[in-house]
DNA sequence: GCCGTTTTCGGCCCGACTGTTTTCAGTCG
């Protein structure tokens, strides 16, 4: 089976690892880079290697001649023997033991050289027989905060992020779709309500022939092992570790069978007391009286039959949908497509893999109409801008901005909150910007009171429009910061703070519930890719929305799907100049009369 | 190992923080 890009880059990563683990120089982040770029791709990099050799991967950014013959190695043999070799050296599960918060190459060999350990679970008893703290440099605490990273990871064993596996379950739908005698197919479950966690994959499917679909679905080349397979249903298990189930339904019960396979359980529960109600029966073939089916075809008839409207998969948790449903309250959800802008984007200037123009134009081209480039500001160390780099990017962007028709590049930064809640950029340099971004990169283990704290203060900086990514988590890797929500909300509300969900997967950061929080509160909201490449630009459509519409928001709630003046007219700052374009027809004359002055919004 | 070019080598990987230290190694972003 070909390799997927993430296969590809998993290994990529497991090099840089094991490279790191000797300290062998600049390799480590070559292949990290190169690991990204893969992950990235918009297309499976097998096919590029099928297409043209060496020399079309070597075409991709930080993809080098070395790199490309290895990944079409990887390809063409399923292994690498640099790898290999590397892997006989130091034979330890590298990717399982750096997934624990504050384990590092260095740590995972020296754990290996001393004490011998191997995997995960090595170390957890290792860590509990009181091995690790005999390490040089290492002592109680740090056993104990190994054993904390080692109970975060399982405790979310099982589910995987929604970022992980959505385009593989799209993927089978498609394949399932496409298949002949196959009219309906869609998949189910929580991955169709969107749930950031994804236990198994559903899919249900109306066909001709079961039997065929049955054949096609079990020999997929993602399934490693066919837990069974019948008429109407069949289970597996995926190469990733994860099962499937596929039902194959008339099509007179397809509505009731994706009603029934998507859940969740309580919301299931729930419509089939409200069919009790109403001297009916709901099963996953449809709405019955007596023998009689009364729908089942849609979902939307089963949710009438229930004299209730549509409810979207994304409200489905029980967690008020079915009341508001009856009371005709239920929000008209955001729709993915109506972001006209995107306000977290960095570019290679600090972290990101491609170039301010490169960005806009990819924008420009997925139909959006506005972007922020942030870019990481100083005390990021690694590659923080400082004030003046900062400014010489206020004004690439504004050179940039003036040849983009009908689209607006705005100078943004992503600013960093100082442990005491201040900006690590003066105000005098934040006032330049059209958009500041605020955020959290550092001190993330400060109490709850300290930490609300600094937050709210930052949010009273009177430039500080956006707070980025509140709660800094990082899904099943970083817990989120210990913060008091509703004292933050508040403090949004009163200081006009804009709270983002950034659609990155690994942090779908605010998630669901904190939404719902700003809606009610009436706090407005922005839906941001934090992309660091092109294809990252896609996410606010993919997870963004997803989060934001099981958070119970409209589109009037996300100020991002307002035009660009409309949209820098909610944000804080009183002063921020005007940013309309002068039309086309004027700019000649606009040009000549240099002393013209910018007037500022009142 | 990749990139860029002042083009086949030299530069890239920096600083804060943590937990262990008493001068530092490792992790993280």
């Amino acid at each position: 089976m070909r390799p997927t890009n993430a296969e590809l880059a998993a290994r990529l990563r497991e090099m840089a690892l094991f490279l790191d683990m000797t300290s062998v120089p600049f390799k480590p982040r070559a292949y990290e880079k190169a690991a990204y770029v893969i992950e990235a791709l918009d297309r499976p990099a097998a096919e590029l290697w099928a297409a043209g050799g060496v020399k079309a991967l070597a075409a991709l950014p930080n993809v080098g001649k070395g790199i490309a013959e290895r990944i079409g190695e990887l390809i063409d043999t399923g292994q690498v023997a640099d790898l290999d070799a590397l892997r006989r050296a130091t034979p330890v599960d590298v990717l399982g033991l750096t997934a624990i918060e504050g384990v590092g190459p260095k740590m995972v060999k020296l754990l290996y050289d001393e004490l011998g350990i191997r995997t995960v679970d090595d170390l957890e008893r290792a860590a509990r027989a009181g091995q690790v703290r005999t390490l040089p440099h290492s002592g109680e605490k740090t056993e104990q905060k190994i054993l904390k990273g080692i109970a975060f990871l399982k405790q979310r064993a099982g589910r995987r992020p929604l970022g992980d596996v959505l385009e593989l379950a799209r993927d089978i739908e498609a394949r399932l779709r496409a298949l002949t005698g196959v009219s309906q197919a869609a998949m189910a479950g929580s991955i169709r309500r969107r749930k950031e966690t994804i236990g198994d994959l559903d899919f249900v499917v109306v066909a001709r022939d079961a039997e065929a679909v049955m054949r096609f679905f079990t020999a997929l080349p993602e399934v490693a092992v066919v837990h069974g397979s019948g008429h109407t249903k069949s289970m597996v298990q995926l190469a990733n570790g994860m099962d499937a189930d596929l039902r194959v339904v008339p099509a007179a019960s397809f509505g009731a069978a994706l009603n029934y396979f998507t859940g969740s359980k309580d919301h299931n529960v729930a419509l089939r007391r409200l069919a009790i109600e109403r001297g009916l029966k709901l099963n996953e073939y449809g709405v019955f009286d007596g023998e009689t089916a009364v729908a089942g075809r849609t979902e939307a008839e089963v949710y009438a039959a229930l004299d209730l409207p549509y409810i979207p998969p994304e409200l489905r948790e029980m967690s008020g949908e079915i009341e508001a449903a009856r009371a005709g309250r239920l929000p008209q959800l955001i729709e993915p497509g109506t972001l006209r802008g995107d306000l977290q984007i960095q570019t290679d200037w600090t972290d990101g893999a491609d170039s301010l123009e490169t960005m806009a134009q990819a924008a420009q081209r997925l139909g959006l109409e506005y972007i922020a480039i942030t870019d990481h500001t100083h005390s990021l160390a690694m590659m923080g801008l400082g004030e003046t780099r900062l400014r010489e990017q206020i004004a690439a962007i504004r050179a940039l901005d003036t040849r983009r028709r009908r689209f607006r590049v705005l100078a943004g930064a992503e600013v960093n909150i100082n442990k005491d809640g201040t900006l690590d950029i003066a105000d005098e340099v934040l006032a330049e910007l059209d958009v500041v971004g605020i955020a959290v990169h550092s001190h993330f283990g400060l109490s709850r009171a300290e930490q609300t704290r600094r937050l709210i203060r930052a949010m009273e900086n009177p430039h500080a429009d956006i707070l980025m990514h509140p709660t800094a988590r990082l899904l099943g890797k970083r817990e989120p910061l210990d913060l008091d929500m509703d004292a933050v909300i508040t403090a949004a509300k009163r200081t006009g703070t804009v709270l983002e969900i950034d659609a990155l997967p690994d942090r779908l950061d605010l998630k669901d519930e904190h939404v719902r929080l700003c809606v009610a509160a009436g706090v407005p909201l922005v839906i941001d890719s934090d992309a660091h490449a092109v294809a990252h630009l896609r996410f606010p459509d993919d997870y963004g929305i997803s989060v934001a519409r099981r958070g119970w928001a409209s589109a009037s709630d996300v100020i991002n799907t307002l035009p660009v003046d409309a949209f820098l007219a909610r944000l804080k700052r009183p002063g921020r100049r005007v940013t309309t374009k002068t039309p086309r027809h004027q700019r000649r004359k606009a040009t000549t009369k240099p002393t013209e002055k910018r007037h500022p919004r009142t």
